[in-house]
Order: structure tokens, then C-alpha cells, then sequence
DNA sequence: TTGAAAGCGCTAACAC
DNA sequence: GTGTTAGCGCTTTCAA
């Protein structure tokens, strides 16, 4: 912002006030369109554009929208932040887009940071460290909008979007049950969060059941990054009991096992049946391809977007929605077949 | 913003002045370290928080790094995002990211509502569409650095960070011929991108090199995405000399290609090589591996956003440096192998 | 329909 | 080392 064309100018030029070119470039019904006409013009010609600064100063708003992430950089993940992008860019709204990186404490800062932004809402997917949660609050006692995604937490007034893994994960379960599987293994992300709980606890329901049995094998904790999944393979390999059927929380993780099962000679769907969650693209990709749950990320991103600019914009009051449930569902490959 | 402690209230808690309260918030050289200390407790006591849209009005600057990518979503573009966003996060920078989806209008809109709003610098990745570049005058008229990456373009001060695509396509084509292949094809994104012309100029020079044959079945022309594969793999079966080798300018769309010839009955590499381009994860998911160029997103955001940084805090100066370019690296793996 | 003027909260030049 | 004060550029109440 250096070539400052001021609405000063504008006003001088045109001999009328400061806040007649003020009310004229906000489209203030008690101009004259006459007078508008002229201002507008005469703004266009020398290239006025409005300071945000002092706008927002003034306004105490910024048309701009928060959004902290665990990291952007998953396919799930950037679908729905390019959800988000999408309507906020329609209607005008601005995003600043930060990531934790899993950590806690980023995950404060970035809070923090995006409250000195003047944020006028906040999107939040948490981090797997979280376990507090006061970082928020400044948000709900400022009355700034708040509202988390995928990764949430139950907050009061903080409306939650996601989709309903518990019946997610007992689906999973049951189908690889109908295809023949008994002894089966859940391979989770963090189990701090939620979502990631819901998934394994359906699962299990789906074992009860059907009076599968429960045991040490039934439940592997893991971060999800396919570096260490090693240890994974091993601990499938060397159950006493032939793993016959896994359900793995990520799409990306369970192309990896495959591939890795199929390097240690166990064959995919004959040894072992293997359902995946996202449906990324990968799933079709990897051979065989990959039995899944469709998460819908853009839609969720869409979804983010328009509830909170709704919100903002005053046409619904978000406190009182408390969940969204998107729909999921189970699209069957080949990973799972008979 | 409406727990509105400010300066002021600062100051007449502790009977200062609002110049020491904002010296001392900003740690100025100027203040007692016992003032300074009793102004910072207070400021914490009661929960002080500075407006950021006065100091930006002040400062004249914010504090904010504009991006505008052609989609977020895609695996190297989320992974140069990551490295952007860390960097700028590390030292305090906001970044408010856009997309164009490709659309020269959307990036025009997107430019302007950045230039609004204030940003600091500009990083800039082309949409396939743009053709025309005024909507970027108004940051260079204006002193705003701006630094384009990977889809560039060469504006006078504007320095482009990006990799050797002529001879990373040099590479791909000279790999394909000495594995065999004598009857090659390109599948390029948008010729309209220098990246896309260069790699597909290297290939050729490859190809002239070793006196093979160039004719209407060396390059098809494709926005990559995967939706509209059908017609490309009628193009590759329908080709009167059999082609044996194929250079596709992105991973995923290699992959899927070689999902489909494997569909139509053609083996990789047996009877067509296969080399992509990023080294997304997908290389090494589908089977066969594939062989491709390693793209170094990360570390292209990082370089990114710390150069752009630089600049700002003004430890160097980015206009003298025109272009960075990024190390490539070919991987060979089971896709073009004999 | 338009204008005058008082903020919005912070910074910094200039005094003391 | 600290205080006074004049902006930064826009919005909006109140008055005309």
C-alpha cells in the first residue's frame, strides 16, 4: 500500500466529503446514484483502493476467516481446506491457513496468532496432542465464531462437522466379517481423538456382535505415518492367531501395509481381506484396489465454510446446531473380495 | 475482538503513558527494564491483546504473506504449502492462501482482494489459463515483492523459484532410450506453461539426440487429470508404431495411465516404460514402482517463504536474484526397467 | 442527500 | 527514560 489514494483525495477532487465517498464506495442507499455514479468512477480512474487497515479498524471485522490444521499436506486434508477456500473465496472472505504439525503447543500459538489477526472465525482441526483446551476459549468469551472439523472436540457453543465413525468403523467391521473374516485388527490413529475411538469402538461392536473374539491383536495404535510401519507388518505377521481381515484408519497407511504384506508374501484379499478409510485416490490406484470409506472432504470443506460465513453473515445462529453429521459410506474393491 | 482492553486502559491502570505501554509491548530499547517488566505482567494480568488492525494501519504493513496456487489440493502443492506455512509461521508471518482453480478470472480477483488486504509479498503459482499478467503490475508498482513458483512467469524483479524442467525432461527421454524404448511419447499438461514446454522440449532434444523419430504420437497435449484418461490410452493403443515408452509430466496421472493399460492388456514395462513426474507417494504404491523425477516441493515452499522473508526484513535483496533453480533427480524404479 | 467531526487503537516524531 | 500529540484511513453519528 504505497501509492495512497485516500478517499481524502477523492473527496477533494470531486468537491464533496470524505464520507460521501466513504458511503458511496459501500454503496450506501442514502447516496444520490448521481453522485455515486461520479465517485465511483472518478476511484476507478485513479486507482483508489480501499485500506483494509483502517476499514477493519474501524469495522472491527476483518473478512477473514482462521483455519488451523494438523498439517495441510494430506490429501483429506487439503480437499477440504480447498472446500473452504472455495466458498470463502465466493462471498469475499479471506483465509489464513495455519498448521500445528500435531503439536499442542503450535497449536496454541497459531491460536493465539489468529486472535491478534482479528480473525472474525476460527476453523479448527486438532492436533493428535491436544489435551487442553483453554487456547479456545478466547474465542468463545470474544464471541468469535468457533467451529471444528473432522479432528473436534465437544465444546459449548462450538458447533462440530464430521461424519459418524462409530457406525463408520462397525460397518467396516461387519463387512469384513460377511466376507469371512475372523480374526481381524484394527489398525487406528491416535486414539486421544475421538473420531479415532468412534472408528475402533464400531469395529469392536461389530466383533462383539458376532461373538469375535477381543484380544492384544485386535488393536494397533499408530500414528498413521508409513515410516514406522514396520513394526506394524511384524506385529500382523506374528500374531498366533493367521490375521485374516484389517481395517486400517487411513486409505494412505493401508495402500503401504498392502504393499508391505505383499512384499512379505501374504496375499491381499486371499490371506488377508484389508478395508481403508478416506477413499483417496490411492485406493484405486493401489492393486488390489482398496475397499474404503468414502469421507466426503470437499463437501466438509463446503460445509465449514458456508456454516461459519452464515453464521457471520447473521442468517442462522450456529450455536444451537450442535453436530453435523456428514454421510459415509462403504465402497467395496477389490481388497476385500472373495 | 470485543474484551477491548487497550494501551490506553494500560496506561491508566499503571499511570504511564500509552507511548511507554506500546514501547514496552514492543520491547523498545527506550524503556526502563523495571517499567517495561511491570507493564508486560499487567498486560498479561488482564489479558491484554493488541489490535493488530491499528498497528497494521500504523505500520503500513501486516505481517501477511498472500499465496495464490492454481488448487491446494493436490500432493506437491500441498507439500510446498506445508513448507511455505512453516517458515512463515516460525517467525511470525501470517499466510492467507487462495486458489485460482486454474482460472486467469479467479486469479485476477484472488491478486486483488490480496492487494486489499494488505499482504506484505506476494507467492504466486500460475493457473494454466493466465495469459495476460497486469493484475500483478499493481504489487510491483507498489514495491510489494512478489515471487512466482513452479508455473512462472518472467516479470522484471520478480524472482521465480523452480526446477531444470528442460533438463529434468532431458533426463526422463534420455533414461526411456537407453532402457530400450525407441518409439516415445509425452503426455504434457498445458503447453501455455513454460514448465510443461520446457519439459517437453527436453524430452525432444533427447529424442533428436538419438535420431529417433518425432511425429504426431510424441506429444499429447492434457490438462492431467485423471478424468479424461479414456481418450489418451486410445491415442497410446491406437498409434500405428507400437509405442514403447511414455514420459508423463505428473505421477498421478502416470499411475492411472498405468492402471488403464494395464486394463487394456499392455504391460508395464514389458511392452511400455513408464516414467512420471514429482516423486509423489502414488510412485511408490502402484505396481509397478514407478520410475519418475524427484520434485523437491517441501523444500521448494521453504525456499519460498524464507527468501521472501529475507527480503522483507530486508537482509537481502530478492530483485537482484532472478531465479532459483531447485536440484531434480531422476529415480528409476520397476516401471522402466528391463 | 450530504457534511463535520469524533472515534477505532497503535506508532513515532518531537519534546522534556 | 517517559510523555504529548499528531497521524494512519475509514466509518458513522449527528446535524444540516
Amino acid at each position: 500500500m504505497s501509492k495512497k489514494i485516500t478517499i481524502y483525495d477523492l473527496a477533494q477532487m470531486l468537491n464533496v466529503s470524505p464520507a460521501t465517498v466513504s458511503r458511496s464506495l459501500n454503496n450506501h442507499h442514502s447516496i444520490s446514484d448521481a453522485t455515486k455514479k461520479r465517485i465511483l468512477e472518478k476511484a476507478e480512474e485513479v486507482g483508489y483502493r480501499t485500506n483494509k487497515f483502517a476499514a477493519n479498524l474501524s469495522n472491527q471485522k476483518s473478512n477473514t476467516i482462521g483455519v488451523i490444521v494438523p498439517r495441510l499436506n494430506s490429501y483429506f486434508m487439503s480437499t477440504v481446506l480447498a472446500g473452504i477456500e472455495q466458498v470463502a473465496n465466493e462471498v469475499g472472505y479471506n483465509l489464513i491457513i495455519s498448521q500445528s504439525l500435531e503439536s499442542e503447543e503450535k497449536e496454541k500459538i497459531n491460536a493465539k496468532t489468529l486472535l491478534d489477526s482479528g480473525v472474525d472465525a476460527l476453523l479448527v482441526s486438532l492436533a493428535n496432542d491436544s489435551k487442553d483446551y483453554k487456547h479456545f476459549e478466547h474465542f468463545t468469551t470474544r464471541k468469535i465464531p468457533l467451529l471444528f472439523f473432522d479432528r473436534v472436540i465437544d465444546l459449548p457453543h462450538c458447533p462440530t462437522i464430521l461424519i459418524d465413525n462409530l457406525s463408520a468403523g462397525y460397518e467396516a467391521g461387519k463387512h469384513l466379517i460377511e466376507q469371512g473374516c475372523t480374526n481381524l485388527m484394527h489398525i487406528s490413529g491416535n486414539l486421544k481423538r475421538k473420531l479415532y475411538e468412534d472408528r475402533y469402538k464400531g469395529f469392536k461392536n461389530a466383533l462383539l456382535e458376532h461373538q469375535l473374539e477381543i484380544n492384544d491383536y485386535t488393536l494397533i495404535e499408530t500414528d498413521l505415518d508409513p515410516k514406522n510401519i514396520q513394526s506394524v507388518i511384524e506385529t500382523i505377521t506374528g500374531s498366533p492367531k493367521k490375521i485374516d481381515g484389517i481395517f486400517v484408519a487411513s486409505d494412505n497407511y493401508a495402500a503401504n501395509c498392502i504393499k508391505e504384506l505383499k512384499k512379505a508374501g501374504i496375499r491381499v484379499p486371499q490371506d488377508i481381506k484389508v478395508v481403508g478409510f478416506n477413499n483417496d485416490p490411492v485406493s484405486e490406484i493401489i492393486s488390489p484396489n482398496l475397499t474404503t470409506i468414502n469421507y466426503p472432504g470437499h463437501k466438509m470443506g463446503v460445509l465449514a465454510g458456508e456454516s461459519i460465513i452464515a453464521h457471520l453473515k447473521g442468517s442462522i445462529n450456529l450455536q444451537s446446531t450442535n453436530t453435523i453429521l456428514l454421510r459415509h459410506q462403504l465402497i467395496t474393491r477389490e481388497s476385500s473380495s472373495n
